[in-house]
DNA sequence: ATAACATATGAACAAATATTCATATGAGCA
DNA sequence: TGCTCATATGAATATTTGTTCATATGTTAT
């Protein structure tokens, strides 16, 4: 009960105050860690996952990509949006039409990579 | 109208099927896509991010998890739980307290390209 | 200006999931 | 055996978030 401020979460007898205080020092602020995440999180859904993949191949429109993934032109661009505010994705218009493709290959270098992990 | 079933959507006249049929030929298969998907998403919690990135410095106790990023045991056994699920964890017992750490270097190589891209 | 079409978007709804609370399990010790 | 402590877990709750629906915006052509 003396030691530093512990949690209320349960007796905590057993905290290890060096253990905790190292890895304290060594944790990266809090900014990157919620940019981190925030990053994973975007691949995290199979709609977005399917979109990037399929932006693989070629840039293409709102309306093929809907028709390819069998899903409603509101529901690609909402996630596109997505998309585009984390730079994971670039627009460009050509008339009525807009075309997506990847942003740039870091997309590609961490999907493969998770790739490799799945693939064991 | 007579173009490859398109999906009940827009109008679809806009549809370029050489490329929908290319890049559907190109696509992984489904279970590929969900694993992956899957993958991310346990990263992309930043409750999940911080337990992981702690196990980076050193094997650590459930309630010193807890201790250090001030949550509930209970909040962090359940994400320890599908850590381990995930094989992204593995669990030591020793007496009453279970050491938990990270599984393999795999959870190490993907959170740094993580980082790698966040840092520009 | 009006019509037609591709895309974008706000609000409502539905589904997924993180956290809490209460309690169970399991280990060490008197 | 009974007690204490660390962890695990089921159920309920709260929050987040993906999709839908209706509609707005922006572009081209007549």
């Amino acid at each position: 009960m003396t030691d530093n401020t512990p949690v209320e979460c349960c007796e905590r007898v057993t905290v290890h105050p060096e253990v905790v205080e190292q890895v304290r020092r060594n944790m990266p602020d809090e900014d990157t860690l919620y940019h981190l995440t925030e990053l994973f999180h975007v691949f995290g859904d199979s709609t977005r996952m399917r979109i990037l993949y399929v932006l693989f191949a070629s840039e293409m429109c709102v309306c093929d990509i809907a028709t390819l993934l069998g899903m409603t032109q509101s529901a690609i661009s909402h996630q596109l949006r997505l998309l585009k505010s984390m730079r994971l994705v670039k627009a460009r218009r050509e008339g009525k039409t807009v075309f997506y493709a990847l942003a740039d290959d870091h997309v590609k270098t961490i999907i493969n990579q998770g790739l490799d992990h799945v693939n064991e």
